[in-house]
DNA sequence: CTGAAAGCGCTAACAC
DNA sequence: GTGTTAGCGCTTTCAG
């Protein structure tokens, strides 16, 4: 049976007897305080060091009343998305930016219908700040919190009135328009999109970055199929597209796992890619890579977003002024399915 | 700017005091005491609940030398399959598991350089407990601290030597022979299968009981290729075997993403399925319904599996008996992709 | 620049 | 069964 470690953890007193100070001066010292003679750090770091000391966490927060802890809230409906590598990688970019850091992270996976358990875990002191994750529903139901407790979310909430929240964010529209702009460049004229759902901001941004791009080259906007993120209502979508117009020589998908249902659709109707139809994604994922031909695609910087949120939080919880929104600029990648 | 929220949350000495009971009831009540009156247990609940309070886990822990944290540990390798919906589920299943207890879930990515750092705040004394999720490679390198600390694996390890680590695992062989045997009870009679890596426990475990199956029905055991669970080695894979016996009617490959590839390469090469050659795969998720035709397939109980790691450790940390192995068992599901 | 003293909010004996 | 009394290990005024 593992024995008790925390019986055998040297304590701060130890230290200050073996450098021969006093327990405030060792305390000075590991919180690096800067009125302390030098040889007083030495002697301290020496004990320090000869003893293994760690700090109690626990001792510590409860007489400086911070936690050192940020809650990471993954609502329940994205932790099922929590396959979603996008979100993969922002809880990694988080947890590596956290770990350069003295903050700790608590993983929350907030159920639906009882989210209150989470605020009041939230709201009762055991935590300096929150994360939360809500990418794909921009659902800010935690954002009231924001106002007792520092708090910043990834993705942009769905309400504008939630003006006052913290939130880092993916450049969606100006992806969505700089990948329509490539398939333009190319040559394509009959521009169809596939849209996400309407009710969630990645939906609605990229859409719109779509709208700016084909408007702005005085191009046909009407070609607009509404999906759901995933392959199986892209490929439907997409069957509808070649039947509203069977002339459409482009296809840009609000996500790469919808542009390889229109892949799909395409491939079943005899249209060749990307001889007769260029198709575009959004997100640069695993689909992006695998499907055949590979997409075009605009990929995230997913693990610098987690790693964003982060770093606001954190200069949040220290009291310093930081802007209420960052936007992540996207990266345009170029591959076969928009031509040769 | 955010108030200080610890100046706000009620005490344990407050909920004394509106329940006219002292601090020591109020102590009792919460950490589920048996002895106290179900008079009290009412009036300090009822106060608990006008109060919103929570106790406050620093001084909780501080008095009582516990942390009632569990770290869960994450390899950076696996991190990056953190898009494994397999792996989203399992920790899932530990949060939603913790969620019922007081304990809190603390994540960890393991840098795979830097190991000594985590082991280090492990054995700080800053968590009660952990769990390390090393489902794919089967890497154990924590191993050793389970020595000081109570630690449950996910999935077995890859040195049979370390046998006295405490893990769950998913019946990899016998789910392998359990959709071999169903092959074989189709009527197929030339089976290969594409196996995973064979240094990663599931790679072995699964080509094993493909093995056990083909014998024991004294069917050829030759018609194995290895590679490296993506869909592009398995679709090589494939070929390959295809060129080796053109009358294989039949293939198991290790993973859903691995039939995928098999498909590719099967469809390439003019073979119907399932009328030429049947096909299977392994991990029930989103490639096995998404492909076509869908893939009969062996679902693991993810979040199950995720929920016992949890439950084990909360055990281990009791100080009571646990059985060192409990393998989850696996469902046979199947689709289109083996017949009619 | 350093030490002494007073808790932070809770649990854990120990009496009652 | 319940209250009282001490701390848990650290930070933090406040003197010096």
């Amino acid at each position: 049976m593992p024995r008790d470690p925390a019986s055998t953890a040297p304590t701060l007193e130890e230290v200050a007897a073996l450098a021969g100070v006093s327990r405030s001066t060792v305390s000075r010292v590991v919180n690096r305080s800067p009125h302390v003679t030098d040889e007083a750090v030495l002697a301290v770091e020496e004990a320090i060091g000869r003893l293994g000391y760690v700090p109690n966490r626990a001792a510590r927060s409860l007489a400086s009343r911070k936690t050192h802890v940020v809650a990471l809230v993954v609502p329940e409906s994205t932790a099922k998305v929590f396959a979603d590598p996008f979100f993969a990688s922002v809880v990694q970019g988080i947890a590596l930016y956290l770990a350069d850091t003295d903050y700790t992270l608590n993983l929350l996976i907030a159920s639906e219908t009882d989210s209150n358990k989470i605020k009041r875990y939230l709201l009762g002191g055991n935590v300096d700040g929150a994360l939360v994750v809500s990418h794909h529903s921009g659902d800010h139901s935690f954002a009231n919190i924001g106002q007792s407790l520092p708090v910043v979310f990834g993705g942009r909430p769905l309400l504008e009135d939630i003006v006052d929240s913290y939130y880092v964010d993916v450049d969606n529209a100006g992806g969505a328009r700089a990948v329509t702009q490539h398939l333009i460049e190319s040559g394509r004229r009959r521009i169809a999109t596939i849209t996400g759902p309407l009710d969630m901001p990645p939906g609605v941004d990229r859409l719109s970055g779509w709208l700016s791009a084909v408007r702005g080259a005085d191009l046909p906007d009407d070609l607009i199929e509404q999906a759901d993120f995933t392959l199986a209502e892209a490929t439907a979508a997409m069957r509808r597209i070649l039947d509203r117009d069977p002339d459409v020589d482009a296809v840009f998908a609000a996500s790469d796992q919808m542009a390889a249902g229109a892949l799909t659709a395409l491939r079943e109707r005899g249209r060749r890619v990307p001889e007769d139809v260029a198709v575009a994604g959004f997100d640069g994922d695993y689909f992006s890579e695998t499907s055949s031909p590979p997409l075009t695609t605009i990929s995230q910087p997913a693990t610098e977003l987690g790693a964003k949120m982060a770093e606001v939080l954190v200069e949040l919880m220290a009291g310093r002024e930081v802007r209420r929104v960052t936007m992540m600029p996207t990266e345009l990648v170029v591959r076969a399915s928009t031509g040769s």
